[in-house]
DNA sequence: TGTATTGTAATAGTTATCTATGACAATACT
DNA sequence: AGTATTGTCATAGATAACTATTACAATACA
């Protein structure tokens, strides 16, 4: 199964940021394996429907954060020896989401455990729908 | 037990969206009366250490949106029959905000049951805190 | 050597959110 | 009547995240 990616424009996270946290994670759940090649960003910026800007943005901090390594004119690749999220911090990213969910949640005056199984409702009916659609 | 104001800036959600989002959840909720007086625009940008036009533009929606009545010299108050959020679209926006969070999840590739049991275990730990803090 | 493909960069413009500041207008209160 | 308090408005500026466009630079490849 080739690795995908994709965008949502609902959830306040930046194009650029959801494309570094994809292939991040990606990597650490070895759907991406060391010396892959990514798209290119023109191709990405296609298929995403986004500008080639904002690929070259999450391509370039991926560099920084030493997850991939880019040439110019041959194209970019995950780094053979990945440093990067280790399991501890990979927990720890789930738990910055899950915290800033639940600060959202608390500020609507919400009680958690009823949004929790709202929360386990979708994932059923999403399940479904997957199971569905094959 | 007086309505009371937070803001978190890591949830990427408007200051101003999280103040109108818990007005309206605070009527839903029956913490906020119709009838009663909100805080001044300058007492609240104080409060949250915001800017006054931000809680400004908040109140400028809740008006519109027919929740609360506002009068120049005079206040905010909740309005005395509010149309808004019955049940069912309480519920709605629950979802909305699940599905949001599980794009996030699922743009990650994480499994969505295992970051259930993370968010459960930090709904423990929160709660535990809470109790010890009284 | 030429040509296409790669990433990179510069510039300009848009939108949303927020800050800072100062002024104004309606109401309440003394 | 005068003063303080309320919400409102206008302007200017900052920042982040985009889009659009054009150009450049390094590499691959025929």
């Amino acid at each position: 199964m080739a690795f995908t990616f994709s965008l949502s424009n609902s959830s306040g996270v930046p194009y650029y940021r959801q494309i570094v946290n994809q292939v991040i994670f990606g990597v650490a759940n070895g759907m991406l394996k060391p010396g892959e090649r990514l798209p290119t960003v023109r191709q990405l910026a296609v298929d995403l429907q986004v500008n080639l800007n904002t690929i070259a943005k999450a391509y370039s901090e991926l560099e920084i954060r030493g997850v991939v390594n880019t040439q110019q004119g041959t194209g970019t690749f995950v780094s053979e020896r990945n440093p990067e999220l280790h399991p501890e911090e990979k927990q720890k990213e789930i738990e910055r989401l899950c915290g800033r969910f639940l600060d959202e949640i608390a500020a609507m005056g919400l009680h958690s455990r009823e949004v929790i199984s709202t929360l386990t409702t979708i994932i059923q009916e999403r399940t479904k729908k997957d199971t569905e659609g094959r």
